[in-house]
RNA sequence: GCGGGGGUGGCAGAGUGGUCAAAUGCGCAAGGUUGAGGGCCUUGUCCCUUAGUGGGUACGCGUGUUCAAAUCACGUCCCCCGCACCA
């Protein structure tokens, strides 16, 4: 036996290890197959992936101890950009990635391997394994593997997968805007931007509005379906506007737009530059063929949109407003040589009814917020958010639009009928459209980015109908846990539609017959558990031999010839058809409307339907002592640095008592730090009483198996749900407090049989979380084999009796009464023990107490009861009390069970001793046990006489 | 805005029509216990009142259904997650 708790941890894993028990092969008992989302291995790991990894761990192994074949395995993955972004900021020595390092802990000589991205790899997933196995996971480890090119087994895999994927017709070409940095040529991610994170392109109508020439003038707009509402063009006087061929049609447009266009690949030649002064005053036929004014605006911006804009005074709060300061200004007009009173006729058109806004929504909101002039920034920026939610989700078309877009939208909400006039405008010639930045983006080169259209993109067609169909099956099949993700995955399928598979750089794998192309990591993890079932074997295959022929032959059952050795064919094929398909797969809450999602879908395209996952199970993010876990907050937990200071034990029980469901899960530092004690205390605990006892049976003895069989059926329960926190709080808190509680209850002398198997079914029921701790225990108590794999405990459904419970409850609050009063009144053996109890506890009572107190050697020899008052209104409670206790009310003795509550009153009067209870004692004393006297002290109230 | 999940005592978190002033844990208070540690065991912990007791208010807010609502319906406010090409 190991001397310090430090050294157990060691010692069972050696074991473990030495004696292959995680390392499962087809047999003929029921299998399960568990795993956990390859983690991505460009940092150590931290409590975070700790909590999701453990929900697996500990249900992995509870199912092994319900005796099913248990296969866990675990990779990592490296695909993607991250790393070599990472590893490129190394080398760049940027000041940021080195902080990364060195918080990490390297030193400036360590840091430099790391300018290569395939150290990383090389570096990390040992490190993550070593990990993995400090904290005592049950991970079958000749399994493990990394994903990318690096990898040609894993890479030939993902290769079959696509060219199934491929075949089935459900990788389709097409075009996809993304943010570019045009110095580097590459597209920018998020992460690697030095300003604009969380921007994305966006797509901007451009609407056309004809001169008399033929030439148009564009402006750019979010809002196609407002185009009904224009009243009149804004042009700024001091821009320069650009005349462009395009599509045999000639634009004015500004010069930004021009530059975008470009970018986004589009045909056009430039003519000749057009001042915006010249524009003003000239008119425009629009889509409804009715006219409007080029008026001027120096609120423009060139940068935005095509420099230009039509106005909507309707629905738009800064064109109306932009709108009545011009006519309010007469010098203004006249110097463009407007109209005056052709520009003061101008009047919002209404298109829209909003509710709450009525038919002109930006005269309704101005006046709200009173507006008096366009610089007025503040409350015009706010305006416009407040009014596009309400007119873009709320308000509906008005009777304008009643067949003007081949289609009836009157009374159709905006958010509805977007798009479709968006479609109709494009397909009649009046309308086209770019993208644009939501937002200015500055790419790690310091480059402003833009938007690219990339032509030739790969995408995997989630919306395809039958395949959402397929996947929507296999979810109705599921096992949810907990069940109320269900919805969110049902909405997900639905939503889901095209995704860009391919990626121009970074790790992974080529796509097999477009190599220019890398498959995205998300695209490349869809269905690799099914890898797992023959990693171990297929690595051992010469790469050579390792093509198409021998995945379908594995997995598709499909008699084709291999160039691989038979055997180990055929071995692979036995592993796959025993071990699929997944029956529970965990992961964060936030993969559900990603990765999830995919498993899922990739899963239905690819295997036959009794391939496909049977359970998913989804957590909360980690809480730190209530905190969200962040690196800005600093408190970022690595998993190395608690296992080392608590042990692997600790650190498991406290990551999975911290929550369950969809919760987040909170760490509590106060737990794990006390845990280890408890740990010792346990340990000594089992060994001390393990074995000892009497062998004769006695009534306290039922109370107590009905206790542990409880535990242990509602335990179960929990652990078929993957509840862990209740069932950590039963097995682990409660359990263990009522078997002390036993021992006292049976003075110090428990049977001994139920003892053992009270305490087994403690250690076997822990082992899940605490496995180190309990494999110490169980061999202290004599056991030869593995608690890892030893045998969930049954329970007894007869044996848990609530009646039983109550009434023992109820008398040993008697009985530890009647001593607290002896020891107070410092008496040691009374002659006669007299107890004063309401008249409604009579059926039943008297001889329950006198029988337990027998039994349990009471202090007293003789014990008389007296009736004291009656209860008033008891009658109600007691009826509806009852039902609820027993199924049997004539089993027992019922309105006993009711009395807690006044044993409780009893327990009062413990706790006010010195005050009161002495003083009821006096009098009892006084009198001399005169029985009267007592009772009018204390009507109703039940007291303890001694004498 | 859309989809999902939530709003309960000092905190965390049960409870989904009556047994609810509301499990359990933490915190806090009192007492006990062990001469070892932030250990263990009792008891108390919404407000007022009592010897026992009784009464009041409460489960985001409002309205309703019901003999009865934290629990059901409608409305409303607030919080969290996701809304993608990022692993």
């Amino acid at each position: 036996m190991a001397d310090d708790i430090t050294d157990i941890y060691k010692k069972w894993q050696e074991k473990w290890t030495k004696d292959k028990i995680f390392e499962p092969a087809p047999d003929n008992r029921k299998k399960f197959f568990c795993n956990f989302p390859y983690p991505y291995i460009n940092a150590y790991q931290h409590i975070g992936h700790l909590f999701t990894l453990m929900r697996v761990e500990a249900f992995a192994r509870y199912k092994r101890l319900k005796g099913f074949n248990v296969l866990f395995p675990q990779g990592w993955h490296a695909t993607g950009s991250p790393i070599v972004q990472a590893a490129k900021r190394v080398k760049d020595r940027e000041p940021k990635q080195m902080k990364i390092m060195t918080d990490m802990g390297f030193t400036d000589k360590d840091i430099s391997k790391f300018e290569d991205p395939l150290y990383w790899i090389e570096f990390f997933a040992p490190e993550f394994r070593s990990d993995y196995q400090s904290i005592g996971m049950s991970v079958d480890w000749r399994r493990e593997f990394h994903t990318t090119s690096i990898n040609p087994h894993y890479d030939k895999f993902i290769r079959w997968q696509f060219g199934k994927l491929h075949e089935k017709g459900y990788v389709i070409k097409g075009k996809l805007p993304v943010v570019w940095d045009p110095k580097e040529n590459m597209p920018v991610g998020d992460h690697d931007r030095i300003k604009g994170e969380g921007e994305t392109p966006q797509e901007m109508m451009l609407v056309k509005h004809k001169l008399n020439d033929g030439k148009y003038l564009v402006s750019a707009t979010l809002r196609p379906d407002t185009i009904l509402g224009i009243t009149n063009l804004y042009v700024h006087p001091k821009f320069d506007y650009q005349e462009i061929e395009i599509d045999k049609e000639r634009w004015i447009i500004g010069e930004y737009g021009v530059k975008r266009l470009v970018e986004q690949d589009r045909e056009l030649k430039v003519i000749s530059t057009v001042n915006g002064a010249d524009l003003i005053g000239q008119k425009t036929e629009e889509y409804d063929g009715h006219s409007v004014l080029v008026l001027p605006a120096t609120f423009l911006d060139p940068k935005v949109g095509t420099g230009l804009v039509h106005s909507v005074p309707s629905d738009s709060a800064d064109d109306l407003i932009a709108l009545w300061d011009l006519q309010k200004d007469e010098a203004h007009m006249k110097k463009y040589g407007l109209d005056i009173e052709e520009v003061r006729a101008i009047k919002p058109i209404a298109i829209l009814d909003t509710p709450g806004f009525g038919q002109i929504a930006a005269e309704t909101i101005l006046k709200k917020y009173n507006v008096k002039t366009q610089n007025e920034r503040g409350k015009l920026d706010q305006i416009r958010k407040e009014l596009y939610k309400a007119s873009h989700y709320t308000a509906t078309f008005n009777e304008k639009y009643k067949d003007r877009f081949g289609i009836d939208l009157h009374g159709k909400k905006v958010e509805d009928g977007k798009d479709i006039i968006k479609r109709e405008l494009v397909k009649s010639g009046w309308a086209d459209s770019f993208f644009q930045l939501t937002g200015e983006i500055v790419s790690r080169s310091l480059t402003e980015c833009i938007v690219k259209i990339v032509s030739d993109q790969w995408f995997i067609d989630y919306g395809n109908p039958e395949w959402k169909r397929d996947a929507h099956k296999c979810l109705d099949k599921m096992k949810m846990f907990p069940e109320k993700a269900r919805q969110q995955f049902d909405y997900v399928i639905d939503w889901l539609h095209e995704w860009a598979c391919t990626r121009e750089a970074g790790l992974g794998t080529l796509l097999p017959w477009d190599e220019k192309w890398l498959i995205e990591s998300l695209s490349d993890s869809t269905i690799y558990m099914a890898y797992y079932t023959i990693s171990h074997i297929i690595k051992e295959i010469p790469i050579g031999q390792v093509d198409d022929a021998l995945f379908d032959y594995i997995f598709m059952k499909k008699d084709v010839e291999v160039k691989c050795d038979k055997t180990l064919a055929d071995q692979m094929r036995k592993e796959f058809g025993y071990w699929y398909p997944v029956d529970f797969r965990n992961s964060g809450k936030d993969l559900i409307q990603n990765h999830l999602s995919f498993f899922i879908f990739n899963h239905t395209a690819i295997f036959p339907e009794d391939k496909w996952p049977v359970g998913i199970g989804v957590n909360g993010w980690v809480m730190v002592d209530g905190q969200k876990m962040s690196k800005s907050l600093g408190n970022m937990i690595p998993v190395r640095k608690v296992v080392k200071e608590f042990g692997p034990d600790a650190c498991r029980l406290t990551i999975l008592n911290g929550g369950e469901g969809m919760d987040d899960p909170n760490w509590e530092t106060s737990m794990v730090s006390s845990l280890p004690q408890k740990f010792s205390q346990l340990l000594s605990f089992v060994k001390e009483q393990y074995g000892k006892g009497r062998d004769e049976e006695s009534s306290i003895d039922g109370w107590f198996e009905s206790v542990l069989n409880r535990c242990i059926r509602d335990a179960t329960k929990c652990m078929e749900d993957t509840m862990f926190r209740s069932a950590i709080k039963l097995i682990f808190f409660d359990l263990g407090r009522m078997t002390k509680q036993y021992i006292n209850r049976s003075d110090g002398m428990p049977n001994k049989d139920i003892m053992e198997k009270a305490i087994e079914a403690q250690l076997v029921m822990l082992s899940p979380f605490a496995p180190h701790i309990c494999e110490e225990a169980w061999e202290s108590i004599g056991k030869k084999s593995y608690i890892s794999l030893a045998k969930w405990p049954e329970y007894d459904e007869q044996k848990i009796d609530d009646s039983a419970e109550a009434v023992q409850d109820l008398v040993q609050t008697v009985r530890s009464d009647i001593r607290a009063v002896l020891s107070l009144a410092k008496i040691e053996r009374p002659d006669k023990i007299t107890l004063f109890i309401p008249s409604s506890w009579k059926y039943g009572f008297v001889e329950l107490i006198k029988e337990k107190m027998k039994e349990t050697r009471n202090p007293g020899d003789i014990i008389k009861t007296v009736m004291a008052t009656d209860m008033k209104k008891q009658g109600q409670t007691v009826m509806k009390t009852i039902p609820k206790l027993v199924n049997d009310p004539s089993k027992i003795p019922a309105v006993v069970l009711d009395q807690e509550r006044e044993i409780c009153a009893l327990m009062d009067a413990k706790q006010s001793l010195e005050k009161e209870f002495l003083s009821i004692l006096n009098i009892i004393k006084e009198e001399e046990s005169n029985e009267q006297k007592a009772k009018q002290a204390m009507p109703g109230k039940p007291a303890i006489l001694l004498s």
